[in-house]
DNA sequence: CTGGGGATGGGGCCC
DNA sequence: AGGGCCCCATCCCCA
């Protein structure tokens, strides 16, 4: 089951470009067997998060949120626009109030707070007792019997946290999923040298190699190596007869899912 | 137009 | 619980 494209397409229209097409002239064959990414000594100091809430203005086009979520002002995106990161290096000082400089996500406690929904109604609430309270009152079993879903619908599940984003709709059944999402959003990880913020320090990792060249990924059957895993294993896909994408109308395959796209979309199958 | 490379995003899993 | 990595996916660009 596919996982994160689901939810990618709020962030896909504004990708900025960062191609470097000094890269291509250093694609130097690396004899080792698909080493583990690492990156060079030299760029452990660079892999520090720095919390970048002024970034956040990319996210503009994200969808307000949809619940009564608490909302820290700290928190909230600048209207200031971007800042210049160039005149802000190594932000980990303590005083930001996000994350404070480490890699983990802001959340501070207070403005986490789960969420019980009532299976009845759209009302949620802070606390068990309260959505307890509320379906003792409003949803008594003779009351709600004639609910469509309510004898299919378990209690556990009605009953079960959600943690919502506070700068989106979206909703995780465990805090730490939803940390993990709102890295999406406040990006702490900053390249130091071009200002990219990043959710996650390995893609940032993995965008540093952009700028050193870094290819720890080669091909074992040419002498072509990539920055990144999974380019590796689309071009691997480029050696292989039979490719791993194919076309249910036409047998025809291909290399990756996008190119299928592409051949589904030209109405090859479709237009007979 | 097509195929491929580069860059990036995000959920899930493992340690 | 949190960080790192895996895997999958997408978009852009170019030959």
């Amino acid at each position: 089951m596919p996982r994160s494209f689901l939810v990618k397409k709020y962030f896909t229209n504004k990708k900025p470009c960062y191609r470097e097409s000094h890269l291509d002239s250093q694609a130097a064959f690396i004899p080792e067997s698909f080493p583990r990414a690492e990156l060079p000594n030299q760029d452990s100091s660079v892999l520090t998060c720095y919390p970048v809430t002024s970034l956040f203005n990319s996210m503009d086009n994200i969808p307000l949120p949809l619940f009564p979520v608490t909302v820290s002002p700290s928190l909230s995106p600048s209207p200031m626009g971007p800042v210049d990161l160039s005149s802000s290096p190594s932000c980990s000082s303590g005083d930001e109030e996000d994350d404070g400089g480490r890699t983990s996500d802001p959340p501070s406690p207070d403005t986490l707070h789960p969420m019980y929904h009532c299976m009845h109604c759209s009302k949620s609430y802070s606390s068990l007792s309260a959505l307890s309270h509320h379906q003792m009152s409003q949803h008594q079993p003779s009351q709600c019997s004639d609910l469509p879903h309510a004898s299919s619908l378990s209690h556990e599940v009605s009953t079960r946290p959600t943690f919502h984003c506070k700068h989106c709709s979206k909703e995780y059944t465990s805090l730490g999923a939803l940390k993990m999402h709102i890295r999406s959003h406040t990006l702490p990880c900053v390249c130091p040298t071009c200002g990219k913020a990043f959710s996650r320090p390995w893609l940032l990792r993995g965008h540093i190699r952009t700028h050193t060249g870094e290819r720890p990924f080669a091909c074992q059957h040419c002498n072509r190596a990539f920055a990144d895993r999974s380019n590796l294993r689309a071009h691997l896909q480029t050696h292989s007869e039979v490719k791993k994408y194919q076309c249910g109308s036409c047998s025809r395959t291909f290399s990756r899912m996008s190119l299928l796209h592409k051949h589904n979309a030209s109405g090859c199958c479709s237009a007979h």
